[in-house]
DNA sequence: GTGCGAGTATGA
DNA sequence: CATACTCGCACC
């Protein structure tokens, strides 16, 4: 008999300054059920607690004795070392601790599910060889789907032309990926932002690759489902994974190609520390598992469009030209605010030129309807050109707060008040908040169009698909009805509404959500149209009308530069306790040279403050805000201190 | 976080 | 000199 063993272990404890692996003695009766990736039982500063085995070997580094393992858990690798390479990427990248991305990356087990009988999944078929419908007719996207095949690692944003045809087709864009991957003989993680769109994508993967030959990690279905699919992916039995966020960190044997579709989505931001996205998990699976990348959508995040500058992705979308000749004709109807009682059949705020469109749309099949519900933060615009008003001190789209004497302007993320304010794009000196719409639409229009059938999808029912008889569907952004020959007609109602929120992503995310709209009608030349209702000369309508999401995310991008937000920096708020804040904006200030904006108050007796480099820095920056909060645990000092990194809302 | 050992305070 | 208590730190 040799020496013992030793067990790597990371052990359940989110402390920063505790953040690595420890090495214990796996006794004689425990070797059989040991191995790497296992769940273990140890005692750690006294207690007992749960961790993963992340490595076995023959001797340890440490100069003290070493505790044994208490108890195997479960001899089922659920952690693999791909994934620990990722989950420590992760946590490095968003200044937290192992402890809690692995609880993001592993669910919780379920015993009875383990023990249960594998089930058996055949083997996806993929395609056959030339049937391509959508992402070969862009260009290098036939030249992606072939690398994907070879067993390479394309990384690549592919901006779909949005139109209700095979080429405008998010679904098999996806499935078209998957298929290349798995034809080569590697593993695909297919990453949808909601269950509507996970129904969707699994509905043509029954139909393309068979039913059983997937699964969809999703934590909606419960613990049972949830587990079962992470060990089917964990086992290596399955080489396709569907999922939503927590998906992006499923085990899959010999990952090939991770996609994303809409990345742009904020379902995408994980609400529990250290608050990663899955866009950039993904992106950080790329690297470490050097694997292909690609994200799909409609529109063009600022992000993506960041990764496609720095060259680390490449586009892939259709000149404009094409675009246009694909795709439904966008037309601006200027809301002129209209006088009640214009339109004597409706009594109507809308105008006229709505109605036609709807009349002559309805004519061909269903007319979509998206109206935005009220309740969006409305940001101060310029009174003369109505471009939205930046605080002159942090860049941050200014809100009308009320006061004794009327309003004033705020900005809710360095605090300021500023007494002065000049437009930036023509002078004025005068602010106006925005008018908000009211959705009163619905019950408009339908007694506008009395004998048509009006279906109603919003957030609390949504409807899922509608059929190519002549409808009027009213649908709140995001869950816009598929019809199934494409809707004739769209009408996007209240533009202005949904740029004037206080954030710097709106634009971003209003075109987003027009695009996705836009992608359920009918080319041009099958006659689809789309009106959008509002104001023709802001950027965001205009790019719009142009289908260029990727000129609009150059600018996008350049003003970020410009102001000095991310993703053309990297940014970290600091929020606690006065005096921890202040300590640590005073540590990493000097340690980095980041420029510090805040603290303000945020709430009771809590602060927080903004610290800001180039994104050569990041990296130093994080550290350094990791670094803070090692020595404070370390310290036992006073007060608390949150950190996060490029927050997807400041 | 938790437990422990060193170092210091307190009292018989 | 014995016991009590706090502090600082290591935790495998």
């Amino acid at each position: 008999m040799g020496e013992p063993k030793v067990a790597r272990v990371v052990v359940d404890m989110p402390l920063p300054h505790l953040d690595r692996p420890f090495d214990y003695v796996i006794p004689e009766a425990l070797a059989a059920e040991v191995v790497p990736g296992c769940r273990v039982k140890v005692r750690f500063a006294g207690r007992q607690r749960d961790g993963f085995v992340i490595e076995v070997a023959n001797s340890s580094q440490v100069d003290r004795e070493l505790a044994p393992l208490l108890k195997v858990t479960s001899s089922e690798p659920v952690l693999k070392p791909e994934i620990v390479a990722l989950v420590r990427a992760v946590a490095d990248h968003y200044a937290g601790t192992f402890a809690d991305v692995v609880r993001l990356a592993v669910p919780p087990r379920h015993g009875i599910t383990e023990k249960a009988d594998l089930i058996k999944h055949p083997a996806p078929v993929p395609l056959a060889g030339e049937s391509s419908r959508c992402v070969a007719r862009y260009p290098h996207g036939a030249q992606l789907l072939a690398a994907l095949g070879d067993g390479r690692a394309p990384r690549a944003a592919l901006t779909l032309a949005p139109v209700a045809r095979p080429v405008g087709d998010w679904v098999g864009a996806l499935v078209e990926a998957a298929s290349a991957t798995l034809g080569g003989g590697r593993g695909v993680l297919l990453l949808v932002p909601d269950a509507a769109d996970l129904v969707r994508l699994e509905a043509r993967c029954v139909e393309v690759f068979g039913r059983g030959s997937f699964v969809t990690l999703t934590a909606e279905k419960g613990p049972a489902a949830r587990y079962r699919a992470f060990l089917a992916a964990a086992r290596g039995g399955v080489r396709l994974v569907l999922g939503t966020r927590a998906a992006a960190f499923a085990p899959v044997a010999d990952l090939g190609l991770v996609a994303m579709y809409d990345d742009g989505d904020d379902s995408w931001a994980e609400p529990r520390a250290p608050y990663p996205h899955a866009r950039v998990v993904a992106g950080l699976r790329a690297t470490v598992q050097h694997c292909g990348l690609l994200y799909v959508g409609y529109g063009r995040s600022t992000e993506t469009q960041a990764m496609v500058e720095r060259g680390w992705l490449t586009a892939v979308a259709a000149p404009l030209a094409a675009r246009r000749e694909e795709c439904p004709v966008v037309r601006v109807s200027n809301d002129a605010s209209p006088v009640a009682g214009r339109d004597p059949a409706a009594h109507s705020r809308l105008p006229h030129e709505v109605f036609t469109a709807i009349r002559a749309g309805l004519a061909a099949g269903p007319v979509l309807v998206q109206v935005p519900r009220a309740g969006y933060l409305a940001a101060l615009a310029c009174a003369r050109c109505r471009s939205v008003a930046r605080c002159p001190h942090c860049g941050h789209p200014l809100a009308g707060e009320r006061t004794e004497r009327g309003a004033a302007p705020v900005c809710r993320l360095c605090g300021g008040h500023p007494e002065s304010w000049h437009c930036g794009d023509c002078g004025s000196a005068e602010l106006r908040a925005p008018r908000v719409g009211v959705v009163r639409t619905a019950e408009e229009l339908g007694r506008a169009f009395p004998n048509t059938l009006v279906v109603q999808s919003s957030g609390d029912h949504p409807v899922a698909s509608v059929s190519d008889e002549p409808a009027l569907v009213l649908a709140t952004p995001g869950v816009e009805p598929v019809a199934v020959g494409g809707y004739a007609a769209a009408v996007l109602l209240d533009a202005e509404m949904l740029l004037a929120r206080a954030d710097l992503r709106a634009g971003e995310e209003a075109l987003r959500r027009w695009l996705s709209a836009v992608a359920l009608v009918r080319g041009a030349s099958d006659d689809g149209t789309v009106m959008v209702v509002g104001e023709a000369s802001a950027r965001t309508v205009q790019a719009l009308v142009r289908l260029d999401p990727v000129g609009f995310a150059e600018r996008e991008l350049a003003d970020r530069a410009e102001a000095g937000f991310p993703p053309a920096t990297r940014l970290i708020i600091l929020e606690g306790m006065a005096g921890a804040v202040d300590e640590a904006v005073q540590v990493i200030t000097t340690e980095t040279g980041a420029a510090p904006l805040g603290p303000v108050p945020a709430g009771e007796d809590s602060v927080r403050a903004m610290l800001r480099v180039p994104i050569s820095a990041g990296a130093a920056l994080v550290g350094a805000a990791k670094h803070v909060q090692v020595r404070r645990a370390a310290h036992k000092e006073e007060g608390s201190l949150r950190v996060r990194v490029d927050p997807a809302v400041l």
